[in-house]
DNA sequence: TTAATTACTACCAATTAGATAGTATATGTG
DNA sequence: CACATATACTATCTAATTGGTAGTAATTAA
């Protein structure tokens, strides 16, 4: 029950670029630095988040990634299947063949409820939103060093 | 976030114990045996269960499990808490010192709102419900073999 | 005393997590 | 065209975790 760092970076990911959304595209290299993540960890990240057509990435000089589609649309759900592969908690709610109880298995229905609850509390959060509240706080602490 | 077979296991330990609660304790090598799981495996489950204060041991010949409360009062938090050790998502929930990005994180309230989600769907769960399914499951399996 | 049961400790194999490293490929710019 | 810079891909490595086995100690009813 805990949540990946590939899943958290992916969410950090993201969210820089939520940041930038209609601005520019943005290098990996400078998002991990900000982020303080591996570089090359996270560009191993991105790879499945491309798959997922989550976001746009452009080669070479001047290249970087962008948000495929408005940070609004892209939820934390999104990110996390995308990396995560599936977020179900048992593989026998998806796949019962798996499991030759799973006719009789009293659990079965509760672990797919919890399933259901846990994905959509990922999906009622936008990355639009963490954007905002990433902003708002790189604000505070902007003039909080000000001050001092 | 898959959820481990040690809190699969133990649930499957628990609902089986509901389902005598009041009549009689159990061995452990009987519930493995009908639940077809290793017992020298669920005899370390059942540890931390015990230290939880979820069950009662009784050692030496006839001894046995039994609830230590009421299967309406013991709920799938209790036993995923007892087994995962802590349900929260990402450590820096409990323990913000744990990373010093813990003030500025946008996603560290997400984080700990879906543990609470996962939590409160969890506790809103209780053994009393799963036995009562599983007594009706292995009521219905039974004529069904009986019309075979 | 003995058979049966839980309690405890140690170990082990396979998988997964969390990276690192190097190379290939694409692309804007001089 | 050449080159610097960025992404894309593949291979590898270490440490931790998972899932499980094995053996022994302690307890207790008969």
């Amino acid at each position: 029950m805990k949540l990946s760092t590939k899943s958290r970076y992916g969410v950090r990911f993201m969210t820089a670029l939520a940041c930038e959304y209609g601005e520019k595209s943005l290098f990996l290299k400078d998002i991990a630095a900000s982020e303080e993540i591996s570089g090359k960890y996270l560009s191993l990240i991105v790879i499945p988040l491309r798959a997922a057509g989550l976001i746009n990435s452009l080669r070479g000089a001047n290249g970087g990634y962008s948000l495929a589609r408005a940070p609004r649309e892209i939820t934390l759900c999104d990110i996390v299947e995308a990396l995560e592969g599936e977020t179900c908690l048992v593989r026998c709610v998806k796949q019962p063949s798996t499991c030759d109880r799973a006719a009789i298995c009293p659990t079965r229905d509760t672990w797919s409820v919890l399933g259901n609850k846990i994905r959509e509390t990922l999906n009622s959060v936008t990355i639009d939103e963490l954007a905002k509240i990433k902003k708002e706080k790189n604000k505070k602490s902007a003039t909080a060093l000000t001050i001092m």
